[in-house]
DNA sequence: CAAAAACTTTTATTGGACTAAATATTTTTA
DNA sequence: TAAAAATATTTAGTCCAATAAAAGTTTTTG
């Protein structure tokens, strides 16, 4: 059998979910009562607290669900880009963006964004803070990956990179949900301009000529 | 007399704030209730209501009311730094960081931070995004005396270097307020591994001598 | 199938943010 | 100082998240 209730309680829960889904998108999330998501979910408001806590987690729960493949998607898509590093964080960032504005409208995910700062500790936040690095370590490895084929000079720490890299395009990601103005464009732009300015390059820099090009430090 | 009324009204509204930023700070965030901030100041609580919205709001008037000199701080305390970027970056983050935790406790700045997202739009979150931008333009002004110092490559625009390096310090304070274990100097070492493999710099870089380090490009 | 276990639901309560309207007070102005 | 204007307070009420406990239901187990 393996649990016949088990599945029970994951069809509730995935109904739960779903509803949420539909009624925050419809409603807002300050319009959705969780007794309404119990409703649409079939299930009583109390059950929908027995297995969320507060709204926040229900929200959670979403993201984390809708998450589940985005780390994947994001390796594959990666693998692909033969570009340098402002190519592939440019690319990594759209890939975020795109996926997170398939799921939820930006003002959900601002509501996501406040629940995991305003909860740092609870359990829903540590899981999606731990989501966050491993989306990180995906930069990381590719990083890994172009130093073994000389992309990237081999004495800068891959790690150190990646989460530079990561936390960089985190920031700005939270200003794209913060702004209804701002598309994906817009980011990439700013994005661009961040790394060039970082990487202190020269305008534009050929190929594989000598990537490494270290600039005079003072 | 330019208002007598006026001063009172400012009187009010100090106490409030005052009261707020001592009751948040014992009894927490959630714990404290907007009558009893009244109570405290001497007010009631509509009244409270009537000049700062929300409970959220009372919170955003506390922190920009404390970063009001901030930036000015900062300013000063950047002009005599003459380190590299590493350098100046650092101190950046460190000046926010301390005068934060001088002002807030770690819990109540992860509120304002939810606060300020989950609100994007409303009045007191144009504010603090506002004052964001001035910060990162302390840098900037900084990037750009560097610049005719010739401590900093010409070629490179400021406000797109500026304005990263903010973002990336804003993302390390987010991480600091999120974490009650870390402390300044956690973060402080954060800030220069991101800082150093963005730079793309060689290990410790000691002065002019030119310790070129040749490392074998594969 | 019956008893026990595991959940869910119902019912009831609390507490607090936020709002509205009526009332009271203070300040201004004439 | 009295009327008017501006502002604060009281009072009353709504809404909803969150919790607790009792009652009911389904599933498992022996």
């Amino acid at each position: 059998m393996a649990g016949l209730r088990e599945r029970q309680k994951e069809d509730r829960q995935k109904r739960i979910v779903s509803a949420a889904k539909t009624l925050f998108a419809k409603q807002g999330f300050d319009g959705t009562t969780i007794e309404s998501i119990g409703h649409a979910a079939g299930v009583s408001g109390v059950t929908v607290h027995n297995y969320y806590g507060t709204k926040a987690g229900i929200l959670l729960a979403m993201v984390i669900e809708s998450d589940k493949h985005l780390i994947q998607r994001l390796d594959r898509a990666l693998a692909e880009i033969s570009g340098d590093l402002v190519e592939v964080t440019s690319s990594f960032a759209r890939i975020i963006m795109d996926h997170a504005l398939l799921n939820l409208e930006k003002v959900i995910w601002r509501q996501v964004i406040a629940a995991v700062t305003q909860n740092a500790g609870a359990p829903f936040s540590k899981a999606y803070f731990k989501l966050d690095q491993q989306l990180a370590y995906v930069l990381v490895r590719k990083i890994e990956a172009m130093q073994i084929a000389g992309q990237v000079p081999p004495h800068v720490k891959a790690v150190d990179l990646g989460k530079a890299l990561f936390h960089l395009q985190n920031a700005r990601f939270i200003q794209f949900v913060c702004s209804e103005d701002l598309t994906s464009n817009d980011i990439d732009q700013k994005i661009r301009a961040d790394l060039t300015a970082l990487f202190f390059l020269q305008p534009p820099v050929p190929d594989q000529r000598s990537s490494a090009a270290p600039s005079e430090v003072s």
